[in-house]
RNA sequence: GGCGCAUUCGUCUAGCGGCCUAGGACACCGCCCUCUCAAGGCGGAGAUCACCGGUUCGAAUCCGGUAUGCGCUACCA
C-alpha cells in the first residue's frame, strides 16, 4: 500500500448498531490500524424523518466498548470535518449544482403522488421499476418558470443511457453492469438534504478516503457511484464489498433474529474482546485453525486477502463459547471488576449496597468456569449474599435417600462441625469424607444434601470452598434451619 | 420481473490443479475425571465440496450452464 490508507465507518442513525454494521465498522477499524493508517467515522444523517433520537450516542458507545478508536469524527474532529453530513448540506448542495451547469444533472418536479402511482403502473405491466425520466429534457426557461411558480424539485442524475460501467472489487473481482439498467436516480431531495448517494461520495473525496469497505448491499449501486466519480471528476478509492451477517434463517439479521443491537450484548455481560475476536471471524479467517485471537494479533494479521466472499449467519452458541473462554483466562480480580455491575444490577434488591468488592473476589473462583456471560453471575451466587433460604423441602432428599438419613446425616455433620477446630478446605474434607463412610453414604449423598441445606440448590460450586466463602457461622445455621425444614415434612417423602 | 453477488459438515471456516479417502472450531453424542454443575482430556458421528456438463493424465479448486439463496431495484441508508 503506497498511499496513505484511511477509511471509515459511515453509520446512518436510523436505529441502534446492529452486529453486522459494527462488523463492518470493525474492519475498518483493523484495516486501519494494520496499516497505520486512519480510522475515520462520520454520521449520515441525512434522512430526516428517520433519524432515531439516542441513535449517534449508542453507535459511537458501541465502538467505545469494544475498544475502537477513531482518528477523526464526532468528538474528535479532525482536519476534514464537519463529520456530521447534516453540517455539510453546502457541499452536497455545490456539487449538485455543478452537475446540473455541466448537463450531468437536471431538475425533476415530479410529485411523489406521479412517482408511485407510474410504480405502480409498472409493477402491473410487469416492467423493471424505476423512474421514467419525465422530466429529463426540461428547457432551461421552462426551469425558470417552475422556479418562480414555487413548485419542489429534487436534482436527479443523467444517467447514460448506453454502453456499461466496469470496475474491480477487491473481494469480488471485475463486476459490470449496463447503463441502461441505471434510472436517473435522484442526488439532492427537495427540502436541500443530499441522498446518500450524493453525500458519500462527496464525504469520501473530500476526505481523501483510500478505500471503501461496505457491506455487499452496497455492490449494486456502485455504478452509481462510478458514475458520480467521472462525472465530479474525482479520483477512484478501491472498493471493498464485505460480505454480508445473516440472522439464522439466511434473511437479512433483525429484531426477530433476537439480540442484533451490540449494545444488547453489552448488557447481557459479553466481554468487548471476546466480541471482537467472534465478529472478526465471521468473515475473516487468520489460517486453518486459530479461532482465539488477541486484539494484538488481529491488528498484525489482518488483511482483505483473508476476508470471504460469502454471507455468514452468526452463530451465538459459538460466541458464548467464546466468551466464556475469556471469562476463564481473565484474572480473579479482573473478573470481580467487571462483574460488580452485573451484581449491582441483578442481586435481590434485599442484598445491600454496595456489593462487598472482597467477598466477591472470595467467590468469584466457584464460579469463573461455569458462566458464558457476566449476566448469569446473579442467578448463580445470590445465596452467598441473601439471608434466609427459599428451597423445594424435598430437594434435601437426594437420590436413594429419605427423611430420616438426611436428618441424621445432617444432624451428624453439624456436630462434627462445630467442633471443627479449622474451617478451611482440608479439614472439611478430612472430616466429612470419613462420615459419609461412617453414615454408610455415597459421598454424593451427603455432600449433595448438605450442599442443598448450605445453598438451597441441587447445582452450585464445588461444596467445600462454598461452605469457606460462606463462612463456618452461616453454615451451621442454614443446616440447623435445613433439619428443622426436615422435621416438618411429611413422613412418607422419600426419593428413589 | 430485471440486474448483481454468492454456493465446502446444522453453523463459522481451511482449501487457491495432485499434500483431500476434504482439515479446524462451535453445537451434538459417548467415555474418562468427579461431591452436583461446569471446566478439562480422549473418542465418535457429521460435507457424494448445490447440480449438470466441459478443460486436464488429474478438479472442491479452472470454464460454461442450471438451480437455490441473498442483495439492489425509495425524495432509506
Amino acid at each position: 500500500m503506497t498511499e496513505k490508507v484511511r477509511v471509515r465507518y459511515a453509520p446512518s442513525p436510523t436505529g441502534f448498531p446492529h452486529v453486522g454494521n459494527i462488523r463492518t465498522a470493525l474492519f475498518n477499524w483493523l484495516f486501519a490500524r494494520h496499516h497505520k493508517g486512519s480510522f475515520i467515522v462520520r454520521i449520515e444523517n441525512t434522512d430526516v424523518a428517520r433519524t432515531v433520537e439516542g441513535a449517534v450516542e449508542a453507535i459511537l458507545g458501541g465502538l467505545r466498548w469494544l475498544g475502537m478508536d477513531w482518528d477523526e469524527g464526532p468528538d474528535v474532529g479532525g482536519d476534514y470535518g464537519p463529520y456530521f453530513q447534516s453540517e455539510r448540506l453546502k457541499l452536497y448542495q455545490a456539487a449538485a449544482k455543478q452537475l446540473v451547469e455541466q448537463g450531468d444533472a437536471y431538475y425533476c418536479y415530479c410529485t411523489p403522488e406521479r412517482l408511485d402511482e407510474m410504480r405502480a403502473e409498472q409493477i402491473r405491466l410487469k416492467q423493471p421499476p424505476g423512474y421514467d425520466r419525465h422530466c429529463r429534457q426540461i428547457s432551461a426557461t421552462n426551469n425558470v418558470l417552475k422556479l418562480i411558480s414555487g413548485s419542489r424539485r429534487v436534482i436527479r442524475f443523467r444517467t447514460p443511457m448506453e454502453k456499461q460501467t466496469t470496475f474491480t472489487d477487491y473481494i469480488r473481482g471485475e463486476v459490470t453492469f449496463e447503463n441502461a439498467k441505471i434510472d436517473d436516480f435522484i442526488l439532492l431531495k427537495s427540502g436541500g438534504y443530499p441522498t446518500y448517494h450524493l453525500a458519500s461520495i462527496v464525504d469520501d473525496h473530500l476526505m481523501q478516503i483510500s478505500h471503501i469497505l461496505r457491506a455487499e448491499e452496497w455492490l449494486s449501486s456502485t455504478p452509481r457511484h462510478l458514475m458520480l466519480y467521472k462525472a465530479l471528476g474525482y479520483k477512484l478509492p478501491q472498493f471493498v464489498h464485505l460480505p454480508m451477517l445473516l440472522g439464522a434463517d439466511r434473511s437479512k439479521l433483525s429484531k426477530r433474529h433476537g439480540a442484533v443491537s451490540i449494545t444488547e450484548y453489552q448488557t447481557q455481560g459479553y466481554l468487548p474482546e471476546a466480541m471482537m475476536n467472534f465478529l472478526a471471524l465471521l468473515g475473516w479467517s487468520l489460517d486453518d485453525k486459530t479461532e482465539i485471537i488477541s486484539r494484538k494479533d488481529l491488528i498484525d494479521n489482518f488483511s482483505l486477502k483473508r476476508v470471504s466472499q460469502t454471507a455468514a449467519i452468526f452463530n451465538r452458541e459459538k460466541l458464548d463459547w467464546m466468551n466464556g473462554v475469556y471469562i476463564r483466562n481473565l484474572s480473579s480480580g479482573d473478573l470481580t471488576r467487571r462483574v460488580i455491575p452485573f451484581l449491582e444490577r441483578e442481586l435481590p434488591p434485599e442484598v445491600k449496597r454496595p456489593i462487598s468488592v472482597e467477598y466477591v473476589e472470595k467467590i468469584i473462583p466457584l464460579i469463573q468456569e461455569r458462566i458464558k456471560k457476566l449476566e448469569e453471575v446473579a442467578g448463580l451466587t445470590d445465596f452467598f449474599f441473601t439471608g434466609e433460604l427459599d428451597y423445594q423441602p424435598d430437594l434435601l432428599i437426594v437420590k436413594k435417600m429419605n427423611r430420616e438419613l438426611a436428618g441424621k446425616a445432617l444432624e451428624t455433620s453439624l456436630l462434627k462441625l462445630r467442633r471443627l477446630p479449622a474451617f478451611d478446605e482440608e479439614s472439611l474434607e478430612t472430616m466429612l469424607r470419613p462420615l459419609a463412610e461412617e453414615l454408610e453414604l455415597k459421598t454424593g449423598q451427603l455432600f449433595g444434601t448438605l450442599r442443598v441445606a448450605v445453598t438451597g440448590r441441587a447445582v452450585a460450586p464445588p461444596l467445600f470452598q462454598t461452605m469457606i466463602a460462606l463462612g463456618k457461622e452461616r453454615c451451621i445455621s442454614r443446616i440447623k434451619r435445613a433439619i428443622a425444614i426436615l422435621k416438618e415434612m411429611p413422613e412418607e417423602t422419600d426419593s428413589e
